[in-house]
DNA sequence: CCATTGACCTGAGCGC
DNA sequence: TGCGCTCAGGTCAATG
């Protein structure tokens, strides 16, 4: 389900309701959905001090040190609740000391929590590129990465490694203001060509987060509000262009792509 | 090292 | 109504 801009308005979201909670234990309604790395039941009764993002993870930071890490893939949702609302797809509660809870819900069951101890964490938080909205993430740092990549920009930028956050929607779109073609190859662009993929990147996620992320299909807020950037999208899921062109949709590395062959070269 | 493909799961929507 | 196919916001392992 969520991008950056989604995973980053669900952290906003809840910051508000569960830090300073306590955790009284995690139910597992579904094998295989929490995943726990320290020796024992490490974050019962202990309390939530900080919520984190990196790139699409989502990580509570406890009182004991430990850490929760949240991915939810393409289905995953976290609704915070104060009564009893088990769906066909709650796979997880996190349950507080209050009576409320926080519903790990997820139809395809991609996603995960998992449970760290001090000093480690997820091995694929640490193999993450720099966060799109960071100064790190800039034209000569974009340059030297793509030198050797002979393929597509459009599969290149879904590479959490090169660039954390970034997924379908957002890259399309970004490519779409950026004028170029999601075929062509990496090592390829000019740098013009690089330095519009840094400049719409950073305008896309940052007016994407200032709307509360996308909700094409379901996507909704811990507090179930969904966000409204789906109106501003120029070619994703679109027939045609803001310039009438027919949209293209082809495939890449087994994803539909969104282009438009007019606009973008 | 790099690129591509399929696997992981379940449900929705479409054509027939 | 129902079957079969394709599609879905993501990542990872296996294979050239």
């Amino acid at each position: 389900m969520p991008e950056l801009p989604e995973v980053d308005t669900i952290v906003r979201g809840l910051r508000d309701y569960v830090i300073g909670k306590s955790i009284s234990h995690i139910e597992e309604l579904r094998d295989n959905t929490v995943e726990v790395h320290t020796p024992d039941d490490s974050c019962n009764n202990c309390t939530i001090t900080d919520i984190k993002r990196r790139g699409k993870y989502i990580i509570f930071e406890l009182s004991n040190e430990n850490t929760i890490v949240i991915h939810l893939r393409m289905t995953g949702k976290l609704v915070y609740v104060s009564d009893e609302r088990i769906t066909p797809y709650t796979r997880a509660i996190i349950r507080f000391s209050d009576k409320t809870s926080l519903q790990f819900e997820d139809i395809r069951t991609f996603g995960s929590i998992k449970i760290f101890p001090k000093d480690m964490t997820d091995p694929s938080i640490l193999k993450l590129g720099p966060e799109p909205l960071s100064s790190e993430f800039n034209e000569s740092y974009l340059k030297d990465s793509l030198k050797k990549l002979k393929a597509p920009i459009k599969n290149i930028l879904l590479r959490q490694d090169i660039v954390a956050g970034l997924g379908n929607i957002y890259v399309c779109e970004l490519l779409y203001r950026a004028k170029i073609s999601p075929l062509k190859a990496g090592n390829t662009l000019t740098n013009s060509e690089l330095k519009r993929v840094i400049e719409y990147t950073k305008e896309v996620i940052s007016e994407a987060l200032l709307h509360n992320g996308t909700s094409v299909s379901d996507f909704r807020n811990v507090d179930d509000k969904p966000g409204s950037f789906q109106n501003f999208l120029r070619v994703y899921q679109k027939k045609v262009c803001p310039l009438g062109h027919k949209v293209q949709r082809i495939k890449q590395a087994g994803r539909s792509t969104f282009y438009c062959d007019k606009c973008q070269k």
